[in-house]
DNA sequence: AGAGCGTGTATGCATTTGCAAACGCACTGG
DNA sequence: CCAGTGCGTTTGCAAATGCATACACGCTCT
């Protein structure tokens, strides 16, 4: 746990700094940060702050969320639909509403996959779900899903 | 600039938890971090770390960059991509499960508002959901609703 | 009354971040 | 030759993170 991981976040930043043509201190200084602790940091002697991180990547012209993916500190996850990285983006909604949100149209999706599979025709099929119970009564006189 | 910036990273961290009505304990749990400190970075006392943010957001089920979002650690110009646009735009889906999505999403808005104006009127005390009985597989990782 | 359990909060302390100042090394050119 | 720059690295040191422990308040039993 202590060895620095080999694609480590130090190596990445250097890697893109040296790609850039400047110099330590060049982007130390564009970053607001200290040379010396820069240097440590690409060499994996020090571990930086998220704003630390945030301010090297603006120095060096790329995305935050980059650096984040290569330190490790998001887990990035396949694209995936539209939908579901909505749901995941918005910080309206509790987490656990969230992960309803989430399985309930994971459903949907699957539920319309066997579907397409038989002829059959899933205009009713059931209705696995029943939204009402979802937020213990109806929010709105409850949905009238036909 | 030094103000804390009220929108604070703690203030929503304390919101996202009390809207998913679980203790300060038992996120620091779910999230590996211990409770006291946890207490301080609510309250703005302490700034967390990327990590700590990274592992807070996995307790509370929300993306770690709506976190950093709000941490200001991201800049951001993403377009917040909303939910029901992208609902609305999804042609995988039926209408009707469209329009399930769509209530179920405003009711958790309009829940949320509520709440957030109350000090917790939850309308539902104890755990309204059942997410596993929608499509059946319990959502790996832990998710364990009582 | 207390004992018990739950919540969130203060305190002490090892560890770490992040910086300023000093260092060594290479390359100039006056 | 050696002052002047540039580079990256090492060295203390104030300040902060993050934790374990202990604390104070509220609630429910018996």
């Amino acid at each position: 746990m202590e060895l620095p991981k080999v694609g480590s976040i130090g190596e990445y930043i250097r890697e893109q700094r040296t790609q850039a043509k400047i110099s330590l201190r060049q982007l130390a200084a564009q970053a607001g940060v200290s040379f010396p602790y820069l240097s440590q940091v690409e060499r994996g002697v020090r571990k930086p702050s998220a704003e630390i991180l945030n301010q090297i990547a603006k120095g060096l012209r790329i995305s935050s969320q980059a650096l984040y993916v290569q330190a490790g500190l998001i887990d990035e996850r396949e694209p995936e639909s539209d939908v579901l990285a909505a749901i995941r983006a918005d910080v309206t909604i509790t987490g656990r509403q969230r992960q309803v949100l989430v399985d309930i149209y994971e459903s949907f999706r699957k539920e319309n996959k066997a579907a397409e599979k038989e002829g059959a025709q899933p205009t009713q099929p059931a209705e696995p779900l029943d939204a009402a119970s979802l937020n213990g009564h109806a929010t709105s006189e409850g949905y009238n899903l036909p």
